[in-house]
DNA sequence: CCATTAAGTTTTTTAATAAAACTTATAATA
DNA sequence: TATTATAAGTTTTATTAAAAAACTTAATGG
């Protein structure tokens, strides 16, 4: 049967990965932070066959993630460019690169991120901007929130009849 | 052909990727941490199907993000648990709610997450550890890292000859 | 004007997903 | 104790997506 989407789920995780959470994807958005723009060099790039990167393309843009640009005016060579929307997931691509490095690079990062203005090492972390502390799991609760429209849709923990304890 | 993995791209968001980047995997780590623990209450909480969820919960114990415990010494009744390495995409899955909410919650979330002591809505944010600043990708360059095994495989911005240029 | 490049599309093969039925063992209940 | 229900998968079949390579169409570059 057809590959399902995460539409049945009030999560805006499930949202989230319904926009980002593809094969390729997030690479794709990668190449495009790195300022690899167009067709040809997102193909060479990364891989991907043209049929696919085709397809994710037009997703992208769909999903206002990407736009295309004509190069020149009427010319159909394009260049694609992050929204506003895409651009940022920025933070998100660096936290799963931290995450990568410290648990799958056992011979060190294969790139190293320098930052502004004095090009130190960039160290990603998520934080609370509401308090300053850095998350953790536990410290975290989970609530119904104003944008339910299926309780059923909930997580089981946040389910009315709910018989699953948090941790 | 057979599906590809990104094991040809030197990049630590491809190996992130290569872990957690199926289709599905991240909200069963999301479920885990909710405490929906076990195979069925898994199964049903995302709708998945069986021998789906069969096949990610083998991939994340070979990847060593969950563990397998017996509810009692010598039952076949199990709980998965998360283990430190899964537990540590906990700030990642907030972060990418956190994207969730902005632009795909049109009536405002679904789950809002209280943050202890206080009870404040939590507001995840990236920054860099190192100076405290949020991450902007203007203020941030790749470099060649010290886990390069193939030069060839680094996006091509960072490969020797490159003619592409960093936005 | 001719070769090359860019940006896809089409075709074919292979792999992954979904759904439902089936299996085996354990736990709860009458 | 016998019966039923639950848990944790596995198997089977149908459908969909991905990979690879060839093909199309238009626009550059020399």
């Amino acid at each position: 049967m057809r590959k399902e989407n995460f539409k049945h789920l009030e999560c805006s995780l499930a949202r989230a990965l319904d926009m980002i959470g593809e094969w390729w994807t997030l690479l794709i958005i990668r190449d495009l932070l790195y300022g690899i723009n167009t067709f040809d060099l997102l193909c060479k790039d990364l891989g991907i066959a043209r049929n696919v990167l085709a397809d994710r393309l037009k997703k992208l843009m769909e999903r206002q993630l990407i736009e295309k640009r004509a190069k020149q005016e009427g010319s159909r060579r394009h260049t694609y460019r992050l929204t506003p929307k895409g651009k940022d997931l920025f933070p998100i691509i660096m936290a799963l690169v931290a995450w990568g490095d410290h648990w799958e690079s056992p011979h060190g990062p294969p790139i190293v991120f320098t930052h502004q203005p004095d090009g130190h090492p960039v160290q990603p972390m998520v934080i609370c901007a509401q308090c300053g502390e850095a998350l953790k799991a536990r410290d975290i609760n989970p609530q119904k929130g104003p944008g339910v429209s299926d309780v059923k849709a909930l997580p089981m923990t946040l389910r009315p009849q709910s018989k699953v304890q948090t941790p």
